[in-house]
DNA sequence: CATGAATGAGCGTTCATTCAT
DNA sequence: AATGAATGAACGCTCATTCAT
């Protein structure tokens, strides 16, 4: 609602921009490889506009501020990430078929691996800024909750409602999830992002496994 | 204070060598305070004297530049403080009384955690930095290797042996630790470091618990 | 004006490769007459721009830095407007119509002093910043070396073939002829440039009679 | 006189630093080194004390600016070049056993290059300050010209009247006499110093019978 | 006398942003 | 829509100078 709110500020943004044109294009891509190459304060917006090919001023014409690049950058991402991995994903993977929630969680992991592994860029960008905004911090968290953590804490409810999750407290069960999926993907994408080499769905199963080993419930024949 | 507050050591031990002036002490302090909450590269050294109460020439009279300042407070860390730690730590817990794997994990999890909590800005301007300079990268790396995994492969070994940890591949342990504990160090002292909670003994108990599950030797009786 | 005055010279010349601006124009007269005035160290950027009528940022978008503003106003001097000249200068001279070297010295002399005359500033920062630049020095030397000694060697090899000239060694009458001229032009336009007075000719005549007397080979008739 | 007479002030302050501790005298070398060799405005006072092995208060305690400790080291050979040239070495050439102008020329030329030759350095560094100092340009050249010149003019109006010197106007002669050995002086101590080789006596030679030919009285026999 | 920590004005330089064309 | 010259505030840093010890 206020002009205070990142998210509405973001989407109004881009549904101005809706027809981008080729310079357009040009200075987004630039900006995604530049920023997360060598971070966002630490490109100018001189050296974006020589590596795009165009004008310092059309960047200026187009998106106004700088920051405003940015968010133009992490918007689709986000867009993408939330209310889609919401609605779409979570529709997707919640089907009848999806029989126990090791099968869930592991076609969620792939999903926003791959997910992620295509904008491996834009991720970097993103992680490395929430860290020095607390605007974006304060405005992205509270949306991941509404949206994700709810969704997530339905499903896990579900299948402890079915016997097959330990009878932890839900939070701390998304905890869990969250500290470990969110390390994988902080230490393979942010921190050590040199190694070329794709994620092994091997590697993946590995982690799925061993999660469950943790939250599973214990068998009683002990 | 304990002798994990890094701070008053490096204060201590700087006293003892270089007679630090109280000026000094008040630009590291006020430095360190700064780089944690706003970043490096978002803290002017003007801001950092003002702040301090002394004048911006008096910051490059002791530490020629900006770079310097931030090495002046990073590298007592991680040249000094951790190695020994290192040592005495290990020394410490792998007395003949840890019995076995959990223990050692729980005690080394504490004493960490213990650790960071008493120096969390200097861990925070350490991680937001090491994602932006590949030099700090290159230095750090090498160094914890040798310091920190080669240990804690050697007491994985040990246990394995034992018959207590499952048979996967030490390295895949190794990851597994590091990505659950250091995702649980971001995520708490980095990404969302508001919260003034101390960490509460329970929550240490529960992540050990739930590696452990991912790794011990599951009992044959199947 | 004349050929001969180099800035004419060089706005024209930069007009036609780079198009320079107003202010850029601004800047580099402001520049020449500051460092003429007080030297290159002594003037700052922001007493050039406050001259100039610009913004500071404005010298550094065109110049990138201080030395280069220095080089954007020498090299032209050195590197395109000598050579050519120096090569019209002596094909101008040594026509069959310069009977004798007295002729062709005193032409020489007047060619050059009106030269100077008309870029007496840069001729001073020249010089000023030589004294204090081994670059500029390193870079300099072999270039008059080339393009004026050698030159100047075959003119007094030739008419001491003709019996004209004392029989001293060439690189000795050089350097009497380098001493003089250049301790005249030292004194004139470098040492006490204050005088507003123009140079006469009629010193001019003098000075190479003075010199004529010193290496006119002697009547033998002694 | 007024407080702007710049050799009275250079007088008055050596006479209140009579006695000079070993620091001072520490203090005078490494200045005049550091400042032949680069330049008074390349050489800070912090460079200097560090050199000399005293504190940067130190250079104050005894200077008060370091526009002092120029003159603090320039005065001694202003003081042993003007006066002193003026009184002891007239007299002693000056003597009955002095035939002719052309002894007197060659004794003074090498009394004085001897005297520069022992101060290369200073003489560097006054050469050089000269430039850019209005005021030192302006206290100097009057001085000169009392103290040198006049009597100069002397010597040469004797010769003259003796019929061994050419009848041109007296300031004429004396400028030629200081352009050629000032150009000798400057291009060998400041413009091109680097050479080690002491000056040869029969270069001074040449020079004194260059300057001869110029201005001897030519004989009317031809 | 000597020290050296402290100062603060001034430097060269960068850069996001504006605006006339 | 696109340009790029121009801006000026802010930056990291230097240095002659002061002063308490």
């Amino acid at each position: 609602m206020s002009k205070n709110n990142l998210l509405d500020a973001m989407i109004a943004q881009t549904k101005l921009s809706k027809k981008q044109t080729d310079k357009q294009q040009k200075i987004t891509e630039t900006a995604i490889k530049l920023f997360a190459e060598k971070g966002f304060a630490n490109t100018s917006t001189s050296e974006i506009a020589k590596a795009a090919g165009v004008a310092e001023g059309t960047i200026f014409r187009h998106y106004g501020t700088k920051d405003n690049l940015l968010l133009s950058v992490l918007l689709p991402f986000l867009k993408e990430s939330l209310p889609t991995m919401a609605e779409d994903v979570f529709n997707e993977l919640l089907t009848d078929q999806v029989a126990n929630f090791e099968d869930f969680l592991r076609a969620l992991a792939k999903n926003r691996i791959a997910f992620i592994n295509e904008n491996k860029e834009i991720f970097q960008i993103f992680v490395k800024e929430v860290l020095y905004s607390e605007e974006l911090k304060n405005e992205i968290f509270p949306y991941i909750s509404e949206n994700i953590f709810q969704r997530i804490a339905k499903v896990v409810d579900h299948f402890k409602a079915r016997g097959e999750l330990v009878d932890l407290p839900t939070i701390t069960i998304q905890r869990l999830l969250f500290t470990i999926i969110g390390g994988f993907l902080f230490s393979r994408f942010v921190l050590l992002p040199n190694q070329e080499e794709t994620i092994d769905e091997s590697e993946i199963d590995q982690i799925v496994q061993f999660i469950m080993d943790g939250i599973r419930k214990k068998s009683q024949s002990e």
